[in-house]
DNA sequence: GAACACCCTAAACCCAGCTTCGAGGTGTTC
DNA sequence: GAACACCTCGAAGCTGGGTTTAGGGTGTTC
């Protein structure tokens, strides 16, 4: 009651289950938030942001550990490398994927186009990309 | 000697460590081979695709459970349609890294423009989107 | 006063996909 | 005949990002 966020409102708040809170908290991703006198952790708004914060972080494909680094308070200069560093994953991500569509589209035109003999031939289709591709 | 790989020549042959063989081995993935008089496996061209096969299925990001099952016999029509749900999940995926893209660049942007105060805005930004965002 | 939802802790467990360890046998080369 | 790289096995360990369990306390509502 009163002011502050128990951990399972900020759970709701922050829409993560309460055993994620408690684990920030234990890889100091959070801070030790205080007590109430039975000792239930006491949280503020900045705690839900924060959380989401994080969410939002890992959902464009930062790690836990690169999170902590971008919570850290340090010059702008270096969180716009770490964004630029990972907008450069994400380009070759990217990259990648597009060729993923190439070779599937390509096992299922072959497989369309052999359907009559009845022989499923998309592993062959895999099997020559593998034996192309290097590593 | 003679005709047959070892594991280790199979292992370099594919591109993988003896250790990834045998793993491949004891989850089904691959057959137990024969073996030579002193107990040695012994393979042949065939594994030597299949692995490359399994390697290449990963890298368009089939788990090796979906490998599995690509490898088991099986009509044309369910492979067909095995190729078209992991070509879905690759559109979805682009969507969001494309989403991705844009959230970072806004973040990068905005801490351009405000770089002259000094300190580092991207993570007010980046808690914006995510009080923006469900989920 | 009892039911029920919430909170506390430490420690163990989960997943995929391997790798490493330990203890020992084999095969080739000098 | 000794050095050295290769092979065998089962079991345990690793990574990241959590979840589950066990055993207990709290707070609100009927």
């Amino acid at each position: 009651m009163g002011a502050g966020f128990t951990v399972g409102r900020l759970a709701g708040a922050a829409g993560v289950p309460t055993s994620t809170v408690r684990y920030y908290e234990r890889t100091g991703l959070l801070r030790r938030p205080p007590r109430s006198p039975s000792n239930y952790r006491l949280y503020g708004e900045d705690d839900v942001y924060r959380v989401r914060f994080i969410r939002a972080a890992q959902a464009t494909g930062f790690t836990l550990d690169d999170v902590a680094e971008l919570l850290r308070p340090s010059p702008c200069r270096k969180v716009q490398g770490r964004i630029q560093k990972r907008l450069e994953e994400v380009s070759v991500r990217m990259r990648e994927l597009r060729q993923v569509q190439r070779v599937l589209k390509a096992a299922l035109a072959t497989c369309r186009e052999h359907e009559p003999t009845g022989r499923c031939c998309v592993i062959d289709t895999l099997s020559a990309s593998a034996r192309n591709t290097h590593r």
